[in-house]
RNA sequence: GCUCCGGUGGUGUAGUCCGGUUAAGCAUACUGCCCUCUCAAGGCAGUGAUCCCGGGUUCAAAUCCCGGCCGGAGCACCA
């Protein structure tokens, strides 16, 4: 087995790829490196209607993202005239047959197990097959079927579609090429072509092994090891474009790298890193189990790794100012982190009036006494609304005291984070699945550049997204 | 409706194929303690599953068989 299994990873190019395809990859990956094998990436480009180049690119990017790298890059397109006289060959075997019925009218056959009068005749098939070919055929007037049962109790061997003519631009071919295999019969050949030995693909196409194997059979090709998985999705995370969709159209999310959305140029902008994702994923196990896995999973990882590299920064919500009376102007060196002085520190020019965050000033108290966080300690003496006074309260650390963050008047931005939810409660979206912390944050964190990791002091690990803005990674 | 696939502590899983030295491992969550100028990370400890239910086979079943319940998937000229 060593250094002989080859895997493939099997996308269609219409979209961008989300936390489904990462499951898939690094498990396709992951699997290949265990035995030393090799990793194919293959565009599964058969449906023109639905291609498009951007979405080779984004896949691509994802991947790189992730850190996936394939050993073989393809497209099931590139082998498109091969895929092609597999299926004459299929037909001349008498294997398939070219069909002239109706999408309605096999519907119906279908449900009812009967058979139509083109598959009888091998003649007819064979005279047929050319002129499928020759272009003598409209896109929808004929198309060539599996010879299966049409009253077989596993619906997908009920003489499902092998090619049909679309006339559409094709983002590698253009228009030379009109018959496409579909997904049936392209996956099989092209895997036993490709020389996979363990094909892995998600759980919904379990009914589809008799098919996949039976063409093989017929074709008298290898057959590939098959494997399935469940599919990955969080709860309130819709993966399908079909619920993302409307919202990127109506306006309601902006785009498809919004935080909220589960596709991976929403996860690197909203701050997880590759490492964490993959051993997310492989903590899933191989399983046919169909389970929504918490969020909360992944985010744990994600904490342990960038925890360290993350350096600490002060942002307070909903600010509420407090004068010192007494604090005298100085300007003082604050550690980026608690334990890695390879963060380096920052400079804060702080005077006699600073901004705490809106929760803390509502639980002072005239006469508490409270840390602020490697500066100094402060007596509350006076809480007048939004405007709190204090006096100087020495510098020692006791350990019962409440420390928190704050910021300096003389040495602030206003700041923005997205804290982002779930997109959808059920059936519906969730108006709230945005929410925005607003309040002030120091002005280095203004220098930063985005896509930095920090960990603003008793909010949460956050994604620098501008010179004002960031994103709520997870707390 | 028909067919197929699943069901292990709150959650995600390992173990199930080749039934027995683990009456159930890991992670996450939770609780407590330690550490700590964070409600983070780290360390330690702990709560928590009679392995969906009911039968059966066996000296022995989470592991095999039968029935049931619950959940999911497929039934496209999409993949």
């Amino acid at each position: 087995m060593q250094g002989k299994v080859i895997t493939r990873f099997p996308p269609e190019p219409n979209g961008y790829p989300h936390i489904g395809h990462a499951k898939a990859v690094i498990i396709d990956e992951e699997y290949a490196r265990m035995y030393g094998g090799k990793l194919i990436l293959r565009f599964d480009d058969t449906n023109p209607a639905k291609e498009e180049l951007e979405y080779y690119e984004a896949i691509q990017e994802g991947l790189d993202w992730l850190g996936v790298k394939p050993d073989i890059i393809k497209n099931t397109s590139d082998d498109i005239e091969q895929l092609h006289s597999y299926g004459k060959k299929l037909v001349e075997a008498d294997g398939a047959y070219v069909c002239t019925c109706s999408q309605e009218r096999m519907r119906d056959l279908r449900a009812k197990g009967l058979p139509c009068e083109c598959r009888a005749d091998h003649a007819t098939a064979m005279d047929r097959i050319k002129k499928f070919f020759d272009g003598s055929y409209q896109q929808n007037q004929a198309i060539i079927r599996f010879k299966g049962d049409m009253a077989d109790q596993n619906t997908a061997m009920r003489d499902p579609a092998l090619f049909r003519i679309i006339e559409g631009e094709h983002p590698k071919l253009g228009k030379k090429v009109r018959v496409w295999p579909t997904y049936d019969f392209a996956a099989p050949v092209e895997d036993s072509l490709d020389g996979v030995t363990h094909a892995m693909r998600t759980k919904e196409y379990e009914l589809r092994n008799e098919l996949y194997f039976e063409i093989l059979h017929r074709l008298g090709l290898r057959r590939p090891e098959m494997i399935e998985f469940s599919r990955l999705e969080f709860e309130g995370v819709p993966v399908s474009k079909r619920k993302i969709r409307p919202l990127i159209d109506s306006g309601t999310i902006e785009s498809w790298d919004d935080p909220r959305l589960p596709t991976l140029k929403s996860f690197k902008r909203r701050g997880f890193v590759p490492a964490a994702i993959r051993k997310f994923v492989l903590s899933l196990g191989i399983t046919l189990a169909e389970t929504k896995p918490p969020f909360e999973a992944l985010e744990a990882f994600n904490r342990k790794i960038i925890d360290p590299i993350s350096p600490r920064l002060f942002f307070v919500r909903n600010p509420v100012s407090i004068r010192i009376d007494g604090a005298k102007e100085a300007s003082l060196v604050l550690k980026n982190h608690p334990t890695d002085a390879a963060l380096g520190t920052r400079q804060v020019s702080v005077g006699d009036e600073i901004f705490i965050a809106g929760d803390d000033a509502a639980s002072l108290r005239v006469g508490d006494e409270v840390r602020l966080i490697e500066y100094c300690n402060i007596r509350i003496v006076g809480t007048n609304k939004d405007a709190i006074s204090a006096v100087l309260a020495g510098d020692e650390i006791k350990q019962s005291m409440k420390k928190i963050q704050w910021v300096a008047k003389n040495d602030i931005v206003e700041y923005r984070i997205l804290i982002p939810k779930e997109l959808y409660i059920g059936e519906e979206y969730n108006t709230n699945s945005l929410e925005i912390a607003n309040g002030f944050a120091e002005t280095f964190a203004s220098k930063l550049k985005p896509d930095t990791s920090v960990q603003f002091v008793r909010f949460g690990f956050c994604r620098i997204d501008g010179a004002n803005a960031a994103i709520m990674t997870h707390r």
